[in-house]
DNA sequence: GGCCCCATGAGACAAAAGTCACATACACTT
DNA sequence: AAGTGTATGTGACTTTTGTCTCATGGGGCC
């Protein structure tokens, strides 16, 4: 297990301002926010938190990455989403009392703010820009979670390879952040590896994508578009 | 198109107070809410607003039922929820400024209550109570749509069906609200008709339910729960 | 260089889902 | 009572997805 450390004022609001989430609080909030957050750090693989279990309050990513996902009876992965610096995640049951509904581990070693249920409660009543952020934040996950239902009930799985793509990669260019592997972006899209890899031998088949040595190259974007 | 009217207090307090969604607010807060409400009343099959339309506001069902859904491109339709009395939605691109999610649809003749994001951001600012609210209802649509993430991608339509029938029966009886026709019931799991009505055949031969004449009783609970 | 681990490529097969076609049953109208 | 339109039951077939197995190949380590 991580040991848990309070940080101090000093301590975290150089790193704690550079968080989109917290934009539009003064420094005041920023204060009282800083000063409820417990730092943990994780190693690479480490589970966080477990789907199921009471509350485990709200997370944020300072450093590393990290996975939400869920397991099928089968022993299946399905990542909800992969999260860098700046994001955060469980603010559901954080705003509801109900169990976290996902999986939360560590893709990398990595260090996570976390602020309890309780603190947050108090910080909201006292910074009401807080609800803001908890709104947009709520809005934005269930607009992701709206369009993955869409590409599992209407997309092959090559379309939804080619929406990954199209996702995480900046004009023209190729995949951002480290590599990905074939189980990885299987475990995203609800799938198996050897369909990805059926699914990239299509692309590439179709001229949509050169696959170059390990490195992926968007070359038609509205073909890719096409398929979503 | 519809015509609207705008509701006056007396007309609408005592419907707005038997909404859960207003439980928490007081009656001056229900009075403001009620001013901003503009009534819209809708025919059976008709449109209400479209996804990716600007905005369309807060709504609320206040009589009869209507759907959330999207179409694929070759036309084949996911109902994301069914709303009855009380129940809203919308809430996303009202707080995030964005389109409109999804489609909606009215299933019977029914009565809308709409509040714009603009009067909604009016009445948030002074009664933060609405916070609350909007909080735990994107919580609870977060919930749904992990949910429904989760069977879509790991369960087979036999046990989406299982789910489904679980989620709207009341203890041990028969589907509650108007006869479902297989139809309608393949567009929440996100399939086809004839595997609906395959799984019921298979449902029904495992002895989990009585299909007697189009009334659906629920035989082994725990039958149907060992399958999602 | 040689070795090993892990990621990938790929074929054969099995299972699940979707499509098409048509028969049947039922509810409601006339 | 007959007729019509819609909902359902069902079989044959295709397509998609998933499973199993093994070969290939590159990167890092000794």
């Amino acid at each position: 297990m991580s040991q848990s450390t309070l940080l101090n004022y000093t301590h975290s609001k150089p790193l704690i301002q550079t968080v989109p989430y917290f934009h539009a609080l003064d420094d005041d909030a920023l204060r009282d926010v800083a000063q409820e957050m417990v730092e943990r750090r994780y190693q690479i693989g480490e589970l966080i938190f477990m789907e199921g279990e009471p509350d485990a309050g709200l997370h944020l990513v300072a450093e590393g990455h990290c996975k939400v996902y869920r397991l099928s009876e089968g022993g299946r992965e399905h990542v909800l989403a992969t999260l860098g610096p700046g994001d955060s995640c469980n603010e559901v049951p954080v705003v509801d009392g109900g169990p976290n509904p996902a999986n939360f581990a560590a893709l990398e070693d990595s260090t996570v703010w976390i602020i309890s249920a309780e603190a947050l409660q108090r910080l909201r009543r006292k910074h009401p820009a807080l609800n803001d952020m908890i709104i947009k934040n709520l809005a934005m996950r269930c607009r992701q979670l709206v369009k993955r239902v869409y590409n599992l009930s209407f997309l092959s799985v090559t379309g939804r390879l080619a929406a990954f793509l199209l996702e995480r990669s900046d004009e023209h260019s190729a995949l951002s952040r480290r590599t990905w592997t074939q189980d990885e972006i299987a475990a995203h899209l609800g799938t198996v590896r050897e369909m990805v890899a059926r699914a990239f031998k299509e692309l590439n088949a179709a001229g949509l994508i050169v696959v170059d040595r390990h490195r992926i190259e968007i070359v038609d974007r509205e073909g890719l578009a096409k398929l979503v």
